[in-house]
DNA sequence: TTGAAAGCGCTACCAT
DNA sequence: ATGGTAGCGCTTTCAA
C-alpha cells in the first residue's frame, strides 16, 4: 500500500535508483530507451513522488498554492478554474486554500507547496506576523490584485487604465455622454481621467457612486443602485453609455434595466469590468474591460516557471487590460 | 531561509540531537531540566522545524482535501468556506483542488493529505482508473452528495426527503395547491410523493419540469423558466405555493416574479432548496429546505476525527435535512 | 537518562 | 550512460 519508491522502480527496471531519479526528472545522462522503459514502469506501478523527500533535498515539486480571498466567489471561481486548467497543461499542481493569509501560508509550507499566490486588494500591507511567516516559508510568494510586500513578486493590475480604455473605446464608438456606476476606487479615477482627457460632456451625476456592498445585503445594495440610477436616467443629460465597475454592479443593473424596459444597446450602451463568462451569456452579451482571466493565468504560470527554473524575473509584472467587444456597445451616430 | 537544525541546538545545549528531538516533541525519557534548557535554546535560536524531514519519517498529519466538483460555484464556495472555518477550530488544514477526481487524489497523495472528500452526484460510479488510484491512496476517502464506491465513507444526502418535508411543511401552513419547479431528480420525486401522501390537489402542470441548465446559457434557461412559469400562473389552478429545486431556479424565478409584479409571500409562498446566505438576504428572505451547510461541515469533520483517531465509524452517515423558516412562507387560511 | 546508528525517499557528485 | 555513496533534518530503535 502506498509507498512505491524509486528504488522499487529501479529494482523492477533492473537499474539503479539514481538512474530512475534522472529518468523521472528528465535529467540528462540517461539512455533514451532506458528512460522510456523506466517511465513506463513508473506509470504501471502508479508511482507518486514523495514531496517531503524532494523538499528535503531542496527540489521544487511543481505545485502552486492559491489563496482565495474572503470575498464574493464568482470571479475567483473562474480564476481558479482557469488556473487549474492551464496548470494541468504545464504539469503543475494547484491547491487552493480559503484560510486567512497566515494560516494558508503555514498550511502550504507544511505541504511543500513551493509557490504561493495571493490575491490582495489595493493598499494591502502585510502584518508583522505575516512577514514572519513569510520568512519561514522556503518558496516564493507572489501577490496579484493589489498590495505590496518585500520578498514577493508582484503582478500589478492597472484598474485605472482598464476603465480609462473603456471610456476611450466608447468615445470611439461615438459616445459623448458616458456615466460610470460603482464604488470610488482606481476604477472611478480612470473614468474621471478619461472623461477629462477625451473632453467628454461631464455632469457630476455621471459618476454614480455606490457605497453599499453586496454583503451588506442584496436588498440595500439594490435599493441604492436603483434609486441612483433613476436619478441619472431622469436627469436632463441622460447618458448614452454606462461603464459598470464590476460584475456585481452589472448583475444588479441588468435586473433594473429589465424592469424599466430599457433595452441594451438600443437605449444605452454598456461596458462592464470583470472578465467572467456570466457577462457574455446574458441576453445581450456585454462588452467587458479589465484583465482577461486567461491572460492572468498565463502570467501567473510564466512567473511560476521563472521561479522554478531559477531564472530571474522582473519583480513587478503588469498585466494589461483588454476590451472584449460584444453586442452591448455598437457604434452610434 | 532554513538554517537552525536540531543538531545546532544539540551542539549549543551540549547534548545529542536525538535528545533535542525528544525534548522538542514532548517525548518521554528526557530529564525535565535538560528539556527546559533545550526548549529555551531552541526558542533563542529561533528554531523552525523542517516539515519535510518530519514528514519523511512521520506520515500522518491533520489535513483534509476537498475536491470541488466542476459545477457552478456559489454553493461550493459557501461549503468550502464553512468547512475551512470549522476545520480551523478543530486544527485541521483544508486544501481544495479543482482538478478532476483522479488527478486531485494523486495531488493530495503527493502532498500528504490524509483524508479526501469528494462531492459527487447521484448515480456516480467510480471508473476503474479511479478505483485503482484509490487503492494506492493510503488515507481515507469520503463521498458526499451522491454516488457510491467501496472503501469509501459515504455521507448521504436525502434530497427526496428534503423536498418531501417541504411539501409537508407547506401543507401544514395551509396550502392545498403546491407546485414544484426544477429538474426531474430525487427532488421532484419527493414532491410527487408528498403531494400524493398528503392528498394535495394535483394537476400535471404542478410539476414544472425544467430541462435546460444554467450553463447552456442564462438566456435559454431564463426563457424556458419564464414560459413554463407563465403557463402555470395563468392556469385555472394557480398554485398558492412553489417549491424550487435549487438556488439557480430561485434566482431565475425571483427576477421573473419581480417583472410580473407578483409579490412574495402575498401572492405566492416559496420554499427553495439550498442552504446559502444569498437566499436569506433577498428582498423577501426565502424559506429553505435541504441539508444545512453548517451541519454538513460538522458531520464531515466528525468523520475526519473518527478516521484520525482510528475509531470505527458507520460507513454510511445520513445527513438530515432541515427547513429554515423565513418570511416567504407564512401560514395562510 | 542519554546518544550512536539506522533509515525515511530523494538528488548530487563522482567514479566507473 | 550508469551506479555507488553521501547527505538533506528528522525520528526511532536499542545499547550504554
Amino acid at each position: 500500500m502506498g509507498g512505491v519508491t524509486i528504488k522499487d522502480i529501479a529494482y523492477a527496471a533492473g537499474v539503479s535508483h539514481p538512474t530512475v531519479s534522472k529518468a523521472l526528472n528528465n535529467a540528462p545522462g540517461v539512455n533514451e530507451e532506458t528512460k522510456q522503459r523506466i517511465l513506463k514502469i513508473a506509470k504501471q506501478m502508479n508511482y507518486v513522488p514523495n514531496m517531503a523527500a524532494k523538499r528535503l533535498v531542496n527540489k521544487s515539486n511543481r505545485s502552486l498554492g492559491f489563496v482565495w480571498p474572503k470575498a464574493e466567489g464568482i470571479f475567483f471561481y473562474h480564476l481558479c478554474n482557469a488556473l487549474q486548467e492551464e496548470a494541468l497543461r504545464r504539469q503543475v499542481n494547484v491547491l487552493v486554500s480559503m484560510s486567512e493569509p497566515i494560516t494558508a501560508l503555514k498550511t502550504f509550507r507544511e505541504h511543500f507547496i513551493d509557490f504561493v499566490l495571493y490575491w490582495f486588494f489595493p493598499n494591502w500591507t502585510p502584518s508583522s506576523d505575516f512577514i514572519r511567516e513569510r520568512e519561514q516559508y522556503p518558496g516564493e510568494v507572489a501577490i496579484i490584485g493589489g498590495g505590496y510586500m518585500d520578498h514577493a513578486a508582484i503582478i500589478e493590475i492597472d484598474r485605472m487604465q482598464s476603465i480609462y480604455n473603456a471610456v476611450k473605446y466608447l468615445a470611439g464608438q461615438g459616445h459623448k455622454r458616458i456615466a460610470f456606476i460603482g464604488e470610488e476606487t482606481d476604477k472611478s479615477n480612470g473614468f474621471l481621467k478619461g472623461s477629462l482627457e477625451l473632453k467628454l460632456e461631464y455632469h457630476p451625476d455621471y459618476f454614480v457612486k455606490i457605497s453599499s456592498t453586496y454583503y451588506q445585503g442584496i436588498q440595500e445594495n439594490r435599493r441604492e443602485l436603483e434609486q441612483k440610477f433613476n436619478n441619472l436616467w431622469q436627469s436632463s443629460n441622460r447618458p448614452t453609455a454606462l461603464i459598470l465597475d464590476s460584475q456585481d454592479t452589472a448583475f444588479g443593473l441588468i435586473n433594473i434595466l429589465r424592469e424599466h424596459n430599457i433595452s441594451v444597446p438600443k437605449d444605452v450602451s454598456i461596458i462592464s469590468y470583470d472578465d467572467i463568462p456570466e457577462l457574455s451569456i446574458y441576453e445581450v452579451p456585454l462588452t467587458t474591460c479589465g484583465p482577461s482571466i486567461k491572460e492572468m493565468v498565463q502570467i501567473i504560470l510564466d512567473l511560476y516557471d521563472c521561479y522554478n527554473n531559477n531564472e530571474t524575473w522582473d519583480n513587478v509584472r503588469k498585466i494589461v487590460s483588454k476590451i472584449v467587444v460584444r453586442d452591448s456597445t455598437p457604434a452610434i451616430h
